[in-house]
DNA sequence: CTGAAAGCGCTTACAG
DNA sequence: CTGAAAGCGCTTACAG
């Protein structure tokens, strides 16, 4: 009560429930419920404390909550990257979905780091989540065993797990990798390289798909892969182009495990010269917002990103409230945007 | 102790640091020094509760902690867009800067929406935010006042601030709109256009820069403003160009407010068969990745986004220290970054 | 260096 | 519909 402002106290100095309470004449369970349950509580106090809650500029005290009921309200993210527009997109799906709901979102970029990843789950479980959205399926051992200890229910983004009890939402990267194969085969080419970055788990699963293709149809040939683990950009993109042309002088296409290096490697050929797609076709994944304008404009896999955050958080959500989750495995779907660079 | 675990108990049901005591064999008071104080605990107490916490799979508890501290360790962060690679730059620079700390970090996207704004950071408040850092300079009288009442430490980003107290880091938006000005009169331009989306507080003192160069030079003109509320995307880069070259068919170059709407511009030069910058010189504002690989490049403003990032958060968290904080006014600069679009 | 007491600001679980 | 009691899991402020 009578705290000499100077004093170092432990408490905030802020207003509190109680006093907002004895502001409006009330017990302080009562002004807890006027906030919380309106409903429980008659017009007239209801009234009496929303009244004394603008008067005394009342801010609710999070962690008091957290703490006195076991309900964080917070929902941790996990994505590989924020500077990559895909995440962003899923990004902006999740916080569509969880808006209405007044949670607190924990976004943490791991930077395509298993150690990241393990180091911003352990940050992020002592927040208590009620739910935890994940990027891709495979996960270091420390990560599965926080996940399992905690038993917070978990929904993986970005591609479907083969594990029967496991949520998650996305769509095939394998098969997604052996369209954009299969469309390029189609189209008459023969020498198709891969050409890949960062080899996250997702680029490598389009490798697969890639090589199925090119298996089916006789035209494997491990000289057409170039993967390196540097972050996938522009100017990786560009310089890959001249490190695969030299390997393969031949090379007849591409496929680009995403955009960015697809940008890359087109802008590399318009300064050497090399007429895209008639000399070379180039194809990308995931039709980032300049692959429609390009010229040429860039033909790619449209994934469904902002989708695959909506539904995540959406199944995430359900799986909180304990209600029955009908699907378990959200198959999203892609789609094959055919275009001039292939 | 003997709670039946079916029975749905007000607690969580985790470790508590009084079970790591118990089972060490010490006070609760000693296990809380040797995890956030170790060296006030002999080594031999510290060893045992170390184990115990391994052994029991420990996991603090942050609200409590919260709670009886009255420190959050937690600084929000306010950015108008995720999809907009300026401020995913941003972020990174943030989070590099307080890695080392320890600090949740809470990020929330506005969407250059004051309701937005004002929602969120209302959110934030209740989680008692050591820090919060800031985008722009101008917020509408809610968020002042919040700010005001809490008396957190706040840094704003992107610009700076004149009033004397504020702290900022960033650089003068004002200048940079003029630089690239000036830089196309020197090119000997003289129908220089200005095209502007979003219309942010940058995005508007941009035109400032712009209106000053082009009104020292005898040539300004409100016809050559084309200034639309949408956001900021590739595809509106490119409708602009086609709106703007009807109304000012004479137009010899556009200095666009930041580099999305310049890729959309000269991809749109490109399909109409207009020469960049022969007819036409475009500049750009930013220097996204996507500027120095293009064809032609794009002649921009180099702009501190990283830094910024890693600036702003080093000077909040001097602030919290209560450091005497050197500058309260950090000015990156720009970099007119000549290339081969203007 | 170690610990017993009290309290942070809320909500749960009961009563009435 | 309203409220008194107890407790969530920690840390502060004191003692020893």
């Amino acid at each position: 009560m009578s705290k000499s402002p100077t004093t170092k106290s432990r408490a905030l100095g802020k207003v509190t429930l109680s006093e907002v309470a004895a502001h409006a004449g009330v017990a302080p369970m009562t002004a807890s419920r006027a906030i919380n349950q309106p409903e429980l509580v008659s017009a007239t106090l209801r009234e009496r404390v929303d009244k004394a809650i603008l008067e005394l500029g009342y801010v609710p005290n999070r962690a008091a909550r957290a703490l006195a009921s076991a309900q964080s309200k917070v929902i941790a993210v996990l994505v590989p990257s924020l500077s990559n527009a895909v995440f962003t997109a899923v990004l902006a799906g999740i916080q569509d979905a969880l808006d209405p709901c007044n949670y607190q979102i924990l976004i943490g970029n791991t930077r395509y780091s298993d150690a990241e990843e393990e180091k911003l789950l352990f940050a992020y479980m002592q927040s208590n989540p009620d739910g935890i959205l994940l990027s891709g399926l495979t996960h270091s051992p420390r990560v599965q065993q926080m996940l399992a200890t905690s038993r917070v229910p978990v929904v993986s983004m970005m591609d479907l797990s083969p594990e029967p009890g496991a949520m998650s939402v996305g769509f095939s990267q394998v098969d997604a990798g052996y369209a954009m194969t299969r469309y390029l085969l189609d189209k008459g080419r023969k020498r198709i390289g891969y050409m890949a970055a960062q080899l996250d788990e997702r680029t490598l699963r389009r490798a697969e798909g890639y090589r199925k293709a090119m298996r089916e149809a006789g035209l494997a040939d491990p000289a057409l892969e170039l993967l390196v683990p540097e972050p996938s950009t522009i100017a990786l993109g560009a310089e890959l182009l001249g490190r695969m042309l030299a390997k393969v002088p031949e090379l007849d296409a591409i496929f680009c495990c995403n955009d960015d290096l697809a940008h890359g490697a087109i802008f590399q050929c318009q300064r050497r010269g090399i007429s895209v797609p008639e000399q070379l076709a180039i194809g990308g994944f995931n039709d980032l917002p300049a692959s429609a304008w390009m010229k040429p404009s860039v033909t790619t896999v449209g994934t469904p990103l902002y989708q695959t955050g909506f539904e995540a958080a959406s199944l995430l959500l359900a799986s909180i409230r304990g209600s029955e989750v009908a699907a378990q495995r959200i198959d999203l779907g892609f789609t094959l945007m055919a275009r001039e660079s292939a």
